[in-house]
DNA sequence: CTGTCAAATCAACCCTAGTTGATCTATGGT
DNA sequence: ACCATAGATCAACTAGGGTTGATTTGACAG
């Protein structure tokens, strides 16, 4: 089920405490590197760890609580592992955030 | 130029850091309450302490942490100080989602 | 002016998320 | 079989954000 670029909010609405999960995830300065270089395209470790110049080990933690929440996923290629975002989740959030506006600026009782 | 973006509040792009800045205000499970509390309208901090149950210390340490990043507004009324959502500041950071996922999708080199 | 209550602020503590360096797993080249 | 490299995992350590309880500020009521 695509919510795809869906100007008109309602999709099924993401939990809040997934919605949760993702903000922490996105809420940290290197995994938001993480997320913006991959927005860039699919990229393996190798390739990550010298463009953000981060300890392997450091990155490596950094990708698995991306991957956990579904933010990004991995793909094997031989020897290499190359990451990619995944849109989708970044969308659920968006229009989770979409919605938490709505519902505060609509209704009869006003939040200005 | 088109960036997808939604009606209502719009135009300038969210400095990353301010993005970041954001994220980090609402990955908190404490302040997440607050604000959907306050998606229903606007509160006094009392009513708040009493409907999360929390110590007003703790409170108004998430509070003032909201405020600062902009995401809610205080007003004041005799002895009582009500706080209210921002919802324009909620948009920029879903406009800045937005932009993130489009331009994961949009260009020659596809992250999926 | 004094007492009371709402809310902010402060200092000390605590805890968990992130860091670091080492080790382990696995793939591929020779 | 052996070695080199990519990447994950682990254990010990660190630091900064969140908690707690006490104190302060400031607005009313009497």
């Amino acid at each position: 089920m695509e919510t795809t670029a869906a100007p008109g909010s309602t999709a099924d609405p993401l939990a809040p405490d997934q919605a949760q999960r993702l903000l922490r995830a996105l809420a940290e300065p290197i995994r938001l590197q993480v997320v913006q270089a991959l927005a860039g395209g699919e990229r393996c470790v190798c390739d990550l760890t010298s463009d953000l110049d981060l300890a392997q080990s450091k990155l490596s933690f950094h990708l698995r609580v991306l991957k956990e929440v579904g933010l990004i996923r991995a793909r094997q290629e031989g020897r290499w592992i190359y990451y990619r975002l995944e849109p989708s989740t970044l969308l659920l959030l968006r229009d989770w955030l979409d919605q938490l506006a709505a519902v505060c600026q609509s209704p009869a009782s006003p939040c200005s």
